[in-house]
DNA sequence: TACATCTAGTTGTCTAGACATCTATACGCT
DNA sequence: AGCGTATAGATGTCTAGACAACTAGATGTA
C-alpha cells in the first residue's frame, strides 16, 4: 500500500491515505483523525513527515487542529463550498432544493466572435462549439444558457453529452479539472424574444452572468453565458476579507 | 529585534520580519527574497524553522517557491484581492479608476424591521443607525446605498463619521476587522423615486445587492442593501473550484 | 560553435529526537 | 462534594543534520 522507494513523497501519500479514511471510513466533520503518533507507528516514518500531511490538509480546509486534543475533520469546508463553490447550473439547483432540467435551444460548431475568442485564447480561425439550452428549475424556465468551448479541447463532445451537465463532462468524462472562474454579473432587461423563452413578460429585469472558466494552468477552457429570470433567481456568495 | 526567549515562537517573528522586508525594502512581485540558508545564519535557527515560516506565506499566497531557483513575492495575490476582496463602495470605485462621492440622504438611529434585526442578530427593542446615501463615481449617481448598524456596536458613530467610507470608519477607528460577508445578487427594476435619485428612466433595471458583514467569531456588524445602476455597473468576482 | 560535464546554490524530503503547552481524566486530600 | 495535583496523551515548537532533485552558470571537449 506505501511504497518507500516511490518517487512519490511519503508525506503526499500520507496525505491521500487521509483523504481516503475520511471519504471511505464514513468520517464526519467533527470526528477525531488518528493521532501523529499513530501514523508515525503506522507508517514507520518520522512525526515530522506526519505532519507535513496534516499540516496540508490544515491548510486545504479538510482539517483542523486543537492543541492539547487531536485532529478532526473539518466542517467550514462544506459550508464555504456551497456558499462559495463554484458550480454548474444542476449542481446550483440541486443546492437549492429544486430539480434542475435542461432543454437544448441549438449545438453549433462555429467560428467564435472576436470576443469569445479572445477570451478563451484562440485565433478566429480555430472552432469553438456553441451550446444554447433553456435551464430548468422543478420543470419551469429558470435561464437561458450560451456555453462556448473550443473544440479542440473537448473533440469529442456531441449534443447528447452536453445535455445533463456541461461541468460533470468536464471533469468526469474529460478528467478536466477546473481550477477557478472569473465571473461578472450586471442586471439587463430581456429582449422579446428572450421573454418568450423565459416565459415573462416583456421588459422584464434579468440576471446576466458571465463566466469563463480556467484549468489549474491558466488556460481558459469554457465561457458562458447566464440569463436569469430576476424573479426566481438570486446569486449568494460568501466573500472573505484579504 | 528577535527574541528567543518571547512565547511569540520563532518562526511566526521571522514570518513577520518577511512581511515588513516586502512592504519596506521595495521588493515588487517576482523579486527574490534571501534563501533559506541566509536566513538560518542571520537568525540562528534551524532550517527547518525558516521553513515553517516560509511555507506559512506561500500558503497564504504572497510567496511562491521554485525549487532549483529561489523564493519570489508572488503576484497572484494582488489579483486575487483586487477580484475577490471584500470592499466597500469607495475602494471598489478606485479600483475601477473612479472617483468615489457620496451624498447623505437620510441618517436616523431607529427601531428595525422584523427582517433587519434577524440579520444582525438583535431582538427588534434594540435600536441601529439607518445610513442612507446616494453613491456616486465620477461626481454621477452610481447606486443608492442603505446600510443597517446595530447602535451597541458603534455607540459614537455620528453623521460626519460615516460620510466619506464606512468601512474605514469601521476598520480603522473602531478596529473592527470584518472577516467575511454574505451577499446576495440579483436584479430588478427601479422604482419612480429611485429612478429620480440615480437620474435614470423609470423602468430601468438595477442591480440589487444586499450584504451583511460578520466579524471573525461569527457576530454579524453591517447590513447594506444596494442598488446600482445597470449601466453604469458590473460586479466582477473570480471564483476558486473547491 | 555546439555540446556534454562539472559545480555551486537552491528548494524538497526526511530523520530521531528534545522540551513546551494544552486537554481531559484520575486520584487524593480537605 | 469540592478542590488541587499528578499523569497520560495530544499538538506546538525547534534542532542539526542528511541526501535528493533541480537550476544556472562555468568549464572543457569535439
Amino acid at each position: 500500500m506505501f511504497d518507500r522507494e516511490s518517487p512519490v513523497p511519503m508525506y503526499y501519500q500520507i496525505e491521500r491515505y487521509i483523504e481516503h479514511l475520511i471519504e471511505n471510513r464514513n468520517l464526519k466533520a467533527g470526528d477525531q483523525i488518528p493521532s501523529e503518533r499513530e501514523f508515525t507507528d503506522q507508517f514507520h516514518v518520522s512525526r515530522m513527515t506526519v505532519r507535513q500531511a496534516i499540516m496540508n490538509l490544515v491548510n486545504s480546509g479538510l482539517l483542523v487542529r486543537i492543541k492539547g486534543k487531536g485532529t478532526f475533520v473539518s466542517n467550514y469546508n462544506k459550508i464555504e463550498k456551497a456558499l462559495i463553490g463554484l458550480n454548474g447550473f444542476s449542481e446550483d439547483m440541486i443546492s437549492r432544493g429544486m430539480k434542475p432540467g435542461s432543454r437544448m435551444l441549438s449545438f453549433r460548431r462555429i467560428l467564435p466572435s472576436t470576443k469569445i475568442a479572445e477570451r478563451l485564447g484562440l485565433s478566429k480561425s480555430e472552432e469553438v462549439f456553441e451550446i444554447k439550452r433553456t435551464r430548468l428549475a422543478d420543470d419551469e424556465p429558470m435561464a437561458i444558457e450560451t456555453s462556448y468551448l473550443p473544440v479542440h479541447v473537448f473533440p469529442k463532445l456531441t449534443e447528447k453529452k452536453a445535455s445533463p451537465s456541461l461541468y460533470h463532462y468536464i471533469e468526469q468524462e474529460c478528467g478536466l479539472l477546473i481550477d477557478h472562474a472569473d465571473q461578472s454579473l450586471e442586471a439587463a432587461l430581456v429582449t422579446d424574444e428572450e421573454a418568450k423563452i423565459l416565459d415573462i413578460q416583456n421588459g422584464s429585469p434579468v440576471l446576466l452572468i458571465e463566466r469563463c472558466s480556467f484549468l489549474k494552468n491558466g488556460q481558459p477552457i469554457e465561457q458562458t453565458k447566464s440569463l436569469f429570470r430576476a424573479d426566481r433567481y438570486k446569486f449568494m456568495i460568501t466573500l472573505p476579507r484579504g
